[in-house]
DNA sequence: CCCTGATTCGC
DNA sequence: GCGAATCAGG
């Protein structure tokens, strides 16, 4: 079976449904669930959660080690017929010593140790675990207000004073301080002012009058 | 064992 | 580009 455009299409649909692999390959017929997970990976369809592969920034706690190389690697250096050293390390890492009993079951947690949460989006804290009470947002709520146009442009025409009556022929040069629009009425059904309306269109000449196009002001447009 | 998605790699 | 084989967690 190939990947027509049909199927690629539905196969998009059905992996952003939440339809399982399995599902998706039944639907389509023909193909097998490997076939549709590759596919999805192909098309760049990713990232479902994944019962095996979600796993970031959580406590690294390896039942196995480092995933050994499943295809057939270089083999490892030949052992020598060394005597095997001994045992492991014993304990890397005591434990706090239980807390003696008669205090709380629930024992309150250090302060001085760091609490790792998740931000949420907006920069939120998010209510942890054993949280009894949300936490404090970051910053105090503060009305916003909007920051003052720089003094440079004042009274100037800016890019949000734009609008289809007005000549939008820019003065100066974008993220320069001063830089701003013309803001004269524009010559209607023109984007310009009469004047800028002059520079921006030309009348076309015969080809034998043109003459070549004149160096650029300021060197030219500028190279960043 | 079943399920899941991810990944690799010969074709 | 395709997908079987394989891995690894639930």
């Amino acid at each position: 079976m190939a990947w027509t455009d049909e199927r690629i299409d539905q196969l998009k649909t059905m992996w952003e449904k939440g339809m399982t692999a399995s599902q998706i390959a039944d639907e389509l017929g023909g193909v097998s669930r490997n076939a549709v997970i590759g596919k999805a990976h192909r098309l760049g369809l990713q990232s479902r959660p994944s019962p095996v592969k979600d796993k970031e920034g959580k406590a690294p706690a390896p039942k196995k080690a480092a995933p050994p190389p499943r295809r057939a690697e270089p083999a490892p250096a030949p052992v020598q017929h060394t005597p095997k050293p001994a045992a492991p390390a014993p304990q890397a890492a005591p434990k706090p010593a239980p807390a003696p009993a008669g205090t709380a079951p629930l024992a309150p947690r250090d302060p001085s140790e760091p609490v790792l949460r998740s931000i949420g989006p907006g920069g939120f804290l998010r209510q942890g675990p054993g949280d009894q009470q949300a936490p404090i947002p970051p910053a105090p709520p503060r009305r916003l207000v909007p920051a003052k146009p720089s003094a440079d442009i004042a009274g100037k025409t800016t890019l949000l004073d734009l609008n289809d009556r007005i000549c939008k022929w820019p003065l100066g040069h974008p993220g320069e301080p001063d830089f701003h629009f013309c803001g004269d009425p524009v010559n209607p059904g023109f984007p310009y002012c009469v004047a800028h309306c002059g520079h921006a269109y030309q009348a076309q000449l015969p080809r034998r009058d043109r003459r070549p196009p004149p160096p650029m002001p300021f060197g030219g447009p500028r190279v960043r």
